[in-house]
RNA sequence: CGGGGUGUAGCGCAGUUGGUAGCGCACAGCGUUUGGGACGCUGGGGUCGGAGGUUCAAGUCCUCUCACCCCGACCA
């Protein structure tokens, strides 16, 4: 018997940690709040990366990398964000066996030494707009953590522009969160609601933030991805000027935004089931999953003969794994490759190999549905169209999920039992009075005010006043 | 930092009134198996979280300490 895994129905949090050990996507590392990323998990991630990455240099972004350690001073130099980030802070007051004369603060996140940098290399609008990423890791000493979603140290991208006008900035803003958004429906597999966040969920020194919202399998909300608006806060922090075309000296617009290894804990709980793992189609690192099945030594010759020939032939379109150990019966790699969410297996006997077929196994579908005997010939086409046909299941499953539970009160009793069963979409009249007495009374925190509104006024939830826009509540992560 | 819990083999656990450590899984070898988590035999593996104390004798009792997990306050 492989690692059990608690029903997501009895304990969210122990099946989560549960898969995420059992698939081997992460470890307890040895240092508190740290994990170790397994080789499977990394996997996950570098196809995250690369479908990001892609994306943000089909924008004109170029990456770079700017180092760990910050000077303290840079820190402080913009008001609020020294506020929002100090408590969380690693600081290195020690190197080479001597006090440093000015203390490090290992990168929380790099606004202030790329900001820097930015200063001395901005000199005209002809420098601009400064279109930058970077992938590394950052350190926040969080309270309390949790694999993936919440650790002392996680890998993202961080990307930093800098723009001559605040709507240029502005538009870039939304350019990548739309990026986000196109990456998480259409990767990763995870409907997600873009929008604004309130001033008290905003990144600290930032003038707004977006972000892209997702419902994990326990109805709380994920925020999946953040991009902001830091309007002209750093620029006038470090200087960073420049003369515009008429010879005036401006401060630059400038965004920030990033994604992180968190993803793969959103993928982990929306797609997830009490078998374990369910992966995207388009970023599962084995995708494909040959399982060959045999009851004597010639038998055993003809079907690994013929899984080798699949094999070759699948893996110039796909990513395969054959699994030839010997000691494991078929029933123990058909539960393996299901708990590490495998999308799609391949059975293949002896009786296959005589009929020239094989079995498709999809992991998307109840075992009673999930079967159908394909031509050995017809392979490519029926991986390809099965892996596309997931990919669409495993959103539209989602998707479902959340509208399932998502509910529109309109009185605040209703929002008080509509945010204990999943997502409240309800008039809110911009008060941060009103959110922090919801936030006491319920734990439901506004997630954002989505971009797409109806844009009839209505009556805030909470208060009755008047109120433009319609807020999601939830618990969040 | 507040509340709760757990530390005994890689993992999950048992260990009685104190008597010098055991079970299941996993692991190794051999054999038989293989269409939904196979079985038999043999074998390896322990500073009982750490320190101190009580005792002839401590996994067990006492004191202190550390780590980790869960629930809250804070956050990608």
């Amino acid at each position: 018997m492989a690692q059990k895994i608690t029903p997501a129905s009895v304990d969210f949090s122990r099946w989560y940690t549960d898969v995420v050990q059992a698939a081997e996507l992460a470890d307890y590392a040895p240092v508190k709040g740290c994990m170790v990323i397994r080789p499977y998990g990394y996997a996950l991630w570098e196809n995250i990366q690369k479908a990001l990455d892609q994306r943000f240099k089909a924008t004109g972004h170029k990456n770079a990398y700017f180092p760990l350690f910050i000077p303290e001073s840079f820190i402080k130099k913009e008001a609020e964000h020294v506020e929002g980030f100090s408590p969380e802070l690693a600081v290195v007051t020690y190197g080479g066996g001597k006090p440093l004369e000015e203390p490090l603060i290992v990168r929380p996140t790099s606004e202030t030494i790329i900001n820097a940098m930015y200063a001395q290399w901005v000199r005209s609008y002809r420098d601009l707009p400064v279109l930058i990423n970077q992938w590394c890791n950052v350190v926040r000493w969080e309270m309390r953590t949790r694999l993936f979603l919440r650790t002392t140290e996680f890998l993202w991208q961080e990307g930093h522009t800098a723009h001559a006008t605040a709507e240029e900035a502005m538009a870039e803003t939304l350019r990548i969160l739309e990026i986000y958004r196109d990456f998480a429906e259409n990767e990763a597999g995870i409907p997600v609601i873009p929008g604004r966040k309130s001033e008290s969920e905003k990144f600290a020194g930032a003038v707004e933030s977006y972000t892209i919202e997702a419902m994990m399998g326990n109805k709380w909300a994920l925020q999946a991805g953040t991009s902001h608006f830091l309007g002209q806060n750093f620029a006038k922090a470090f200087g960073i000027q420049f003369l515009n075309r008429e010879n005036q000296l401006q401060y630059v617009w400038q965004t920030s935004w990033g994604v992180s290894t968190r993803m793969i804990g959103a993928i982990v709980m929306v797609h997830g089931d009490d078998q374990g793992l369910r992966l995207p189609p388009r970023l599962a690192p084995i995708q494909v999953v040959i399982v060959p099945i045999w009851k004597n030594e010639e038998g055993r010759a003809q079907v690994m003969a013929m899984a080798e020939n699949i094999l070759s032939r699948l893996s110039q379109e796909f990513r395969c794994h054959l699994d030839d150990r010997e000691e494991l019966s078929p029933g123990y790699k058909f539960h393996d490759w299901e708990m590490r969410g495998v999308p799609l297996r391949i059975e293949l006997g002896p009786k296959d190999v005589q009929k020239g077929q094989a079995v498709l196994v999809r992991r998307d579908l109840p075992r009673e549905e999930n079967r159908s005997s394909v031509a050995i010939d017809g392979l490519p086409t029926a991986v390809q169209d099965t892996l596309d046909a997931i990919q669409r299941n495993l959103y539209a499953q989602a998707l479902r999920f959340r509208e399932e539970n998502t509910f529109y009160p309109t009185t605040y009793e209703e929002l008080r039992e509509a945010v204990a069963k999943g997502f409240a979409l309800s008039y809110w009249c911009g008060s941060a009075d009103c959110e922090a007495a919801i936030k006491e009374d319920t734990k439901a925190t506004i997630r954002c005010i989505p971009l797409q509104q109806d844009g009839k006024p209505g009556q805030c939830v909470y208060c009755g006043s008047e109120a433009k826009e319609k807020a999601v509540f939830a618990r969040a992560f």
